[in-house]
DNA sequence: CAGAGTATCGACACGGTGTCGATACTGTCA
DNA sequence: TGACAGTATCGACACCGTGTCGATACTCTG
C-alpha cells in the first residue's frame, strides 16, 4: 500500500478511520488470537498511533464487539431467510438453520474465534453472545415442542428447552473446533452433515425413517 | 488459621510449599477466573512472596497444568472403573461414561473452568486437553462402530469418528456452560439425562426402546 | 481569518511479569 | 561443632501493555 499517490492523504474523517480500525483488526485476527494482539498493532494497522486509537474505541474488546455485531446481524438475517425458504419440514428446517450459522461464521472465522476468546474476559461480549444463543435455543425449542405435539417425538424425560440448549451448544463448540482446526475436530466438508444427523436423531427421535406427517419430502435422505 | 501454635513454623519444605501453592490456586479459582488472578495473589495465598513463587513454577499457567493433570487422572480412573462395571449394553456404557466425566469435573469445577480459559493462551494446556478429548473420542467411536456392526445403527453417511467427536465436544461445552452457569445452560439436575438422551438417539438411532441384544440389563433405566 | 470542533500525538503513571543477586535457613559430614 | 552445600526466600530492577492527560495540528463554517 503506497501512500495515496503524490500528496499524502493526511487526515481521515472519523468514520473512515473507524472503519479502518475495524478492518485492520479483522485482518490481524486472521493470523493472531485476540490475546496476542496489542492495541498498538491494531492502531498501526489502521495508520494511527496507539493513543489515537482511544479516540475511537475504549479497548480492543470494544472493537471486537463492533465486529461481532456486524457478523451476528448477518447470521440472523441469513437464518431468517433460510428458514422462510425451508418450509415446515423439520429436516429442511434443521439443515437450513445450521447451514446459515455455518456459512456466516465460516466467512468470518477470525471474528468467531476471537469472540469465543473475548467472552471469557469481557462481560459485554459474554452477554451479547448469550442473547444470540438464547434466540437460537428458543427457536429450536419451538420446533422440538411442535414435533412432540405432532407425535413424532415422544415427550421424553428431558425438556424441549434443555434438548435445544444442548444441541445449540454442540453446534457452537463443534464449529469452533472445526474453524480453529482443533484436535479433535471435524473436517469442514463433513461438519454440517454430522450436526444435522445428530439433530435429526434427537428431535425426530425413535421414528426410524417413516415420515410421520409430511410426505412431501422423501423419508430417506442420503447425501 | 493461626500461625502454628507458639513458635512460628517458618520454613516449609519444598513439596509442602508446592502443595500449598496448588491448594491456594485451586481455592482462589473457586471465586476468580484465571485471568483475574495475579501470581502475587497465588503466592500470598501460599504464604510466600511473588518472586519465591518462581522457585516452584515458571508461571501461573504451569500451576494450572499441574492441577489439570491431577483432575484428568481422576476422571480417567473413574471412567475406566465405571465402564468396567457397566457391562456391554451401550445404554449403560454411555451413561456411565458421561457420569464419570460429570462427577469429576463437578468436584473440581474451578479447575475445569480455568482449564478452558487456559487452553486459549497456553499451548501446553491445549495439547493436554486435546489428548484427553482424543481418548474419549476414540473410545466413543469404538462403541459406535460396534453398534453399526451389530446392526442397530445403520451405517449412516457420517463417520463413526465424526459422530463421536461431535458428541464429546457437546459434552465438553454443555458441562462447561452448566458449571459456569452460562446463559443458556442446563441445570445440574438435568444435564446428565439430557446428554444421555442425545447420545442414545445418535448412536442407537432408529431403534426406539427395544433392547437390541443384551437382556441382562433392563431397557428402562430411570434415575 | 477566527474560533469550534475534530483528530492526532507524546509523555506519564500504573500494574503485572520475569530475572538476578543477595541473604537466610537447614541438614550433614569431618 | 562448625563450616559447607544445597534449599528456600526476598527485594530491586527492567520490561511491556494499558489507559489518561494535556498540548498541538488540522478542518470546516460563519
Amino acid at each position: 500500500m503506497p501512500a495515496t499517490r503524490g500528496r499524502r492523504a493526511k487526515r481521515m474523517n472519523g468514520d473512515d478511520r473507524e472503519a479502518a480500525i475495524l478492518e485492520a483488526a479483522e485482518q490481524l485476527l486472521e493470523t493472531h488470537g485476540l490475546h496476542e494482539l496489542s492495541i498498538d498493532q491494531i492502531a498501526r494497522g489502521a495508520g494511527i498511533s496507539r493513543s489515537s486509537f482511544y479516540f475511537y474505541f475504549p479497548s480492543k474488546e470494544a472493537v471486537l464487539l463492533s465486529l461481532m455485531d456486524r457478523v451476528i446481524g448477518q447470521a440472523n438475517a441469513r437464518r431468517d431467510a433460510a428458514l422462510a425458504a425451508a418450509g415446515p419440514d423439520p429436516r429442511n428446517l434443521v439443515r437450513a438453520g445450521i447451514t446459515a450459522f455455518y456459512d456466516t461464521f465460516r466467512e468470518h472465522r477470525a471474528v468467531a474465534l476471537a469472540a469465543a476468546e473475548s467472552r471469557i474476559t469481557t462481560p459485554e461480549a459474554s452477554e451479547l453472545w448469550s442473547r444470540v444463543m438464547d434466540s437460537w435455543v428458543a427457536m429450536t425449542a419451538g420446533v422440538i415442542a411442535h414435533q412432540q405435539e405432532v407425535g413424532s417425538l415422544p415427550p421424553s424425560a428431558v425438556s424441549a428447552r434443555d434438548l435445544a440448549t444442548a444441541l445449540n451448544l454442540m453446534n457452537e463448540r463443534v464449529l469452533h473446533a472445526t474453524f480453529a482446526q482443533d484436535t479433535p475436530s471435524i473436517d469442514e466438508s463433513a461438519v454440517v452433515d454430522t450436526l444435522v444427523t445428530i439433530w435429526l436423531a434427537a428431535i425426530l427421535g425413535p421414528s426410524p425413517s417413516g415420515p410421520s406427517q409430511d410426505p412431501t419430502t422423501p423419508p430417506e435422505r442420503p447425501r
